[in-house]
DNA sequence: CCTATTGGCTATTGACATTAGCCAATAGGG
DNA sequence: CCCTATTGGCTAATGTCAATAGCCAATAGG
């Protein structure tokens, strides 16, 4: 029996693309065995677990998400780098419908790596939106908004939730446009009776020790479970 | 042996309630019939498979939710409705994340019901919105705007993305505020280079026959495949 | 009361993740 | 070049799950 030459990574990287294909979800390990050449039990000689496997497609996602957002930013500013950086975004989502997936996976509580990978992805985004000169929390409502934007777009449309055939690229130009359009006045004071008015979620009194800085969300060291 | 007197609508509910406890990913038949005080085989006497109970709930969750941000936005217009209508939108997700989840599952092709549901659900948004007159394609992007911006936060916040200990509340107000901003500049040119200039997806050529109605999208007569 | 329907049940199958234990292919030191 | 320790593949077995088949008692309706 001659040897298949499999790594870590190769299984990982194998994983990824057929996660492109069929959806992390629904990839099982007798198919990526198949596609290596090789019985599903072998793959364990080189993954802890399945739960494993789909901790590092996710990490690998998120590091090459954060890679292509990144180098969209680079030497521009302002609306010009949230226009560059959204395309890049999707783009590189469409192109990885299955990576991208699993981008949105929160880190599990101590896992560092994961977290620390998470961070630097948010940290462009961080740096896009600085030539707005939002403060405290004025800076992580806006990035929130963005991210809550752009994922919210890629995931209707790689699910297929947009079915009219209006063109897509020109709503997703507008939306961004309207984010940039609002960035503009994003201090003022909201006026409207309802935005305090609530009626469940209340939950989140005023503390006295609330972080302002510009630390991306995801890193708020959480209580561990005793 | 007495009859548990079990039903196909009580089969449902179960599984919704217990889709938000575990999440409708993790639900197992044999979970749902232990709650049910039944073995797992007799839930085929009500089901006729796991996916046809996760499309009832779907289209369970679908209509509780178009019915809540119905209730929520008559009587008002303008920001005043797009204000009432987010809120009732996130109050009911938070407190229903597993039946969330499934609201964005577009309908199988040919399914008219899940269809005809989703359309009525859309449509609130549309009427929403109809007070900004905004005409053609215009309306379809601000829709599929308010959408992405709805689906992104909740998304990520119903999944734990949002970590820091920053009033979320707020976040959502400030995001929600910002695009009544942008509505009231929807239509002005998009001065930027990048907006057009893309590397992929530029496969949606300006075509002879486009929808330029308000009719939500998710109902677009699709190809069969042959 | 009688009978047809039906809503439970047990038993079985097949897909899947996971573990145990075997054995040949490799690698690296003599 | 050989010898041995490691290691990367394998088969076999277990447990969980969805799904199907077939049994039989509880109900409903005449």
């Amino acid at each position: 029996m001659p040897r298949a030459g499999l790594t870590r990574d190769s299984v990982v990287e194998t994983a990824a693309i057929m996660a492109d294909e069929v959806g992390l979800g629904s990839l099982t390990l007798a198919a990526i065995a198949e596609r290596l050449g090789v019985k599903q039990p072998s793959l364990y000689k080189h993954i802890d677990s399945l739960a494993g496997l789909h901790r590092s497609v996710s990490l690998l996602a998120k590091r090459e998400l954060g890679d292509a957002i990144s180098r969209a930013a680079v030497g521009r500013s302002g609306a010009d780098a949230i226009f560059a950086m959204s395309h890049a975004y999707r783009d590189w989502a469409i192109l990885h419908p299955g990576r991208y997936d699993v981008t949105q996976n929160p880190p599990a509580p101590g896992d560092v790596e994961d977290e620390a990978t998470m961070v630097a992805a948010i940290q462009v985004i961080t740096d896009v939106l600085a030539s707005y000169q939002l403060e405290g929390d004025d800076s992580i409502d806006a990035i929130r908004a963005f991210r809550s934007i752009l994922h919210g777009f890629i995931s209707l449309e790689t699910s297929g939730g947009f079915a009219l055939k209006v063109d897509i690229n020109r709503s997703f130009d507008r939306m961004i446009h309207g984010f940039t359009v609002a960035l503009t006045q994003w201090t003022e004071p909201i006026d409207h009776s309802l935005s305090s008015a609530r009626t469940q979620n209340a939950k989140t009194p005023p503390e006295a020790g609330v972080i302002s800085g510009v630390r991306p969300d995801g890193f708020e060291p959480r209580p561990s479970d005793p």
